[in-house]
DNA sequence: AATGAATGAGCCTTCATTCAT
DNA sequence: GATGAATGAAGGCTCATTCAT
């Protein structure tokens, strides 16, 4: 247990980063797929060429693995689908258009790559990993979405009512990822294919979600 | 495994049909809070008092099983938490906000009947078993809510502006189920405590969804 | 774990029973030999002629089955060189001299049992197993010396002194179980096999404790 | 493996014979606290601080360390508790007082250098390593012991008889450390801790063996 | 119709050892 | 002369399943 126990950032010998991300790279779309409990690290160990006991000797055991898995998808993820740069000329209205096409496309787009499906797995059961996964991960998205919602209501809505209106809009993305298949049976399977594409998505949620907040009326 | 494919409704003597539904009422709570993998056939048949080898005579195996108690559940679904009945006179906003808190009672208070917290694992991860789940249990709901909406839509809002109305205050609703770790992370332990009850999450869902919906304007 | 946990000591099948023994008798001697830990369950098993499962079926685990090994082992073991049942016309000098004989006798016959052997292994490095083990076995044995060497003892000798004595006399007999090779070394090969037979190291042990118990002084 | 095929007195350089010391050092008190099985070679190296592949490059095996271990602690045989060295004029009653005492806390008091610990076990559950250890270690000391009993005994007890007599009294100090556990669980916890000090030992020990030596007639 | 016992595949982990620098 | 990484053989245990009454 030499090594994942003081195992240190600096001075990794090139076979060992090399072994360690090899490993990586195996579990993670296993681990995405299956989640923690339905992998074994034979499993992990075979697809990347590995001996078995090199799980434990890089990382401890498997769930240490899981979560090392979990920190290496968010670090390659943050790439992929970034937000836009907005200028300051942009209004409030379009930053929360596309913010929405955003988290849609990372949620919804074929193909989604293993990251983003561990990331998602994480959110509808949360491990150990999942703490540091909200701060770095999530939250800066969320308090930007927060910003954007606050600016689109009238009056001066509170910082708790903004985050509310902000988890309104979550919630009807996510909706999509989470539930898509029971949505695509309840409006048909034709309707599904046509009308909810990421932009028509984007449109709809928009259109709601605009709607909802320049009607607000704080509570009192 | 004589039992297990020849199985009918018929003819079944009452020792059989007791086991089996002892298993089955055993098996609910433990799949409801754990899910098929989660849970072993020895706790299942501890819990139920049979032997261990009932579950292959009866339903041939463990998967079996839980799809059966799926189906079970879903036929002897608790009518706890139903709709309110409601009379002619009482207001769209009323019916919204009945509809709302009904269904995030279901999906939050712990001591909902397991029969209906199998059925929202179903949701989430859904399997086999899923697709008649939708028909007769989802969309009986969904399109009593859909019908709320869209009188409270002005104009003649399309069926399909309708349902994505709809499916906007579904995702608002989901959002706590689904991720309420992550919210309470979110927005801090302590506003979660206080802010984010039945009462008051119903309050917000229906304030912001009503706002939306009394401002629509059909997208041409 | 069924049977492990709810065992009882009635109604067990015959097939049952037989496995149980089987495992007891194929433990017995591998676990005298080599101890709790250097044994392996594959091994006891593949002796056995049982599957692998099985004594987590009928014992929980490996350290169950130890403790229950040594409990067999103490009730088949009793039987063999029961101490003499003494008449009460047998003077004291005889009963210490029957004690010491059978003591010895237990311990370094050739082809001592494994019962045997599994006990003195319990003396050197108690395990959990040991505590029964005392009280059901050795502390008879023990309360029996002490009442001889006491009534040898001339005064009023204190429970605490007989005691002691008593535990002299153990000692004596004991060093040739647990240091018999170092023995045999230091006296040379060649005395060691004339005397050291269990005879006259009976007649040596009898004549030292014999006097020593004899010219006891009470310490005030 | 070619240092530990080839390894010799000679010519070893300066870190080697560190690196060397270093691992002997630190295995010596882990092996006599748990034995060779209950080690790890990991744990060994951790605590020397060394690389794990140093025991195979200077050892070969974790075992041939064992044995180099038990070596290095006979050469470097800590000389706390020596016995005392006694002047001519001291009775041989206070000779066996201080033999005895030296012994047992040998063997009974926790702070014993690790060699000293080392050995003990050795004579315990004698391996390879032992012959030569009982020659140049047990044998001086026992001599000694037979001596001071002999001239206890009146008229000239032949030196067997002196042999079996001091080998009474060894036996009477090894119970102790053998079977202390079981000892303290017979006499009862309490009486154990506050009657079975060194001290109170050594006396008992001493009052009984001289009694015994004393009263000695030869057997014909 | 039901039972208790038995099965074997497979799980994660641990270890001493050896390889390649 | 020393190191860190890699190896593979077990290790104990768990499980769903099936056998034999």
């Amino acid at each position: 247990m030499a090594k994942a126990t003081s195992r240190g950032t600096s001075a990794l010998s090139h076979r060992s980063a090399e072994t360690r991300c090899k490993l990586l790279e195996a579990a993670g779309p296993i681990f995405a797929e299956k989640g923690l409990n339905g992998v074994t690290v034979r499993e992990i160990c075979g697809r990347a060429g590995v001996n078995i006991a090199a799980i434990h000797y890089h990382f401890g055991d498997k769930e240490r693995l899981y979560i090392a898995t979990v920190r290496y998808a968010r670090e390659r993820r943050a790439e992929q689908y970034p937000f836009p740069d907005w200028d300051a000329a942009v209004s409030e209205a379009e930053r929360l258009h596309g913010f929405v096409e955003t988290i849609l496309r990372r949620m919804l787009e074929p193909d989604v790559p293993w990251q983003t499906r561990l990331l998602m797995r994480e959110v509808l059961r949360p491990t150990e990993a999942c703490r540091e996964l909200v701060e770095d991960y999530f939250r800066p998205d969320f308090e930007r979405l927060v910003e954007i919602v606050r600016a689109l209501m009238p009056g001066r809505p509170s910082a708790r009512e903004a985050r509310q209106a902000a988890l309104s809009v979550m919630g009807q993305c996510l909706l999509y990822r989470i539930a898509g298949e029971i949505v695509r049976q309840l409006v048909s399977e034709d309707e599904y294919e046509e009308a909810y594409t990421v932009e028509s998505l984007t449109d709809h949620i928009c259109r709601f979600s605009l709607a909802a907040c320049r009607a607000w009326e704080s509570a009192q």
